[in-house]
DNA sequence: ATATATTAGCGTATAAAATACGCATAAAAT
DNA sequence: ATTTTATGCGTATTTTATACGCTAATATAT
């Protein structure tokens, strides 16, 4: 029996700059959907890891280096692609500012950034992918340290207290955000200060990751 | 371009009973790994969707219906199938008691539960598939109902904490998870008593699953 | 029949964590 | 110089989690 399925990969990619959460999507160059938005993404090899295709989808459509992957969902709904019966293994990633901006200046191909408040149709069942990795990545933070990976890798305190504001929809106390996430022992406090605009300046914080896998071992675990 | 991966699905079944937790196990007739246990699955067909194909495949390999089932992840390492490249998401499933006993008395077919301390050596990437689901449903019950999948529709108190006890692999203070669920507002009292040997009849509960969903879509959080 | 063991069910004291919020400090803006 | 703005530290209060004592209802042993 020869099983007539494919396999294609897509990832969401998210981006975080002053307030604003992006995506990463591709103007589809051919039918179906040709000339609409879409997820990144395309099949995968018969050699390839699906991690690998992802990178190599994400590099070819977007010219994009990714700084954290992982799974989301696998959605094979058998109408999903009015082509034929094509399955896709969604992954959600997370870029720092730097490749953020690399990105937005390339427009050899139709790729853009687009703030998640204010998204375009999208291709197949995209929506649903976009919706599910939104709802992953503002579930996520809470309970693990991935809003990092959005940041620079030196950050003042404000930014990182601003992102979880936006992500989460809501405020958060300033005083009470420093302390909880200071007595989780995962940052290191730099002897550097900037200063944007107005007010006192701020010192700079790195993320420990190595120190947050150390005690993830011992069972202490991340939580906002 | 015609793609050479094909798409499998296999499912995690999980049943509980008296302080034991088991998984359903399929002995393999045809080579590779014949004779040696598995996970139930099989290939998807083209026109249904993963969840069909894992019912399906339950259905025939083993006979069970299953009450809760949940997409678990996507392997697709290239070498996990030495036959060809062969992709497969995994699902977890929990069953009631009951199912429970109609699948072991079945030897019709190679089929077995086993308590998940004492497992075989699995076929495939198997084992890391068990282990993945295994790890899942430890977290899960804590955030999410979903223990009660895994009793009868009426049990007594002790059974659910004697459930949380063994899949957390901790003693937990009786009285005090008492207290926490009865006040998450998310079961019902019956007027029903039962007596297992020796000390006072326990009262019998209820999910209310209606009222879970309800109070979830208002933001109210399960939590344990 | 009575005592004892056993599981169920309720309540209360204490410890820990989350939340609210006051105020000093260091820079830019006026 | 004074005001504005953002940073950084501390403390009081409320809420939640934890520890644990005591009574109730049944089976079982004596």
């Amino acid at each position: 029996m020869q099983q007539s399925i494919k396999l294609t990969v897509d990832a969401v990619v998210f981006g975080y700059e002053s307030g604003t959460i992006s995506v990463l999507l591709i103007k589809r160059k051919y039918a179906p959907f040709k000339g609409k938005w879409a997820i990144p993404g395309g099949f995968v090899l018969v050699d390839e890891s699906l991690e690998e295709a992802v990178q190599r989808e994400l590099k070819e459509e977007t010219g994009i280096e990714i700084d954290y992957l992982e799974q989301l969902y696998t959605f094979g709904a058998p109408k999903r692609d009015p082509r034929s019966r094509i399955v896709s293994t969604a992954y959600f990633g997370l870029v720092k500012p730097s490749a953020f901006k690399i990105v937005a200046s390339t427009d050899a191909e139709d790729v853009q950034w687009f703030d998640i408040s204010e998204l375009p149709v999208l291709s197949f069942d995209h929506d649903a992918i976009l919706k599910l990795a939104i709802t992953r990545l503002q579930g996520k933070i809470t309970y693990e340290p991935i809003g990092f990976e959005l940041l620079d890798t030196k950050f003042p305190f404000s930014d990182l207290e601003k992102l979880y504001t936006t992500l989460l929809g809501r405020a958060i106390d300033r005083r009470n955000f420093r302390k909880k996430m200071l007595s989780l022992n995962i940052l290191d406090e730099l002897d550097e200060k900037i200063s944007k605009g107005s007010g006192r300046p701020a010192n700079l914080f790195k993320f420990n990751k190595l120190r947050y896998f150390e005690l993830k071992a011992k069972g202490i675990i991340f939580e906002i």
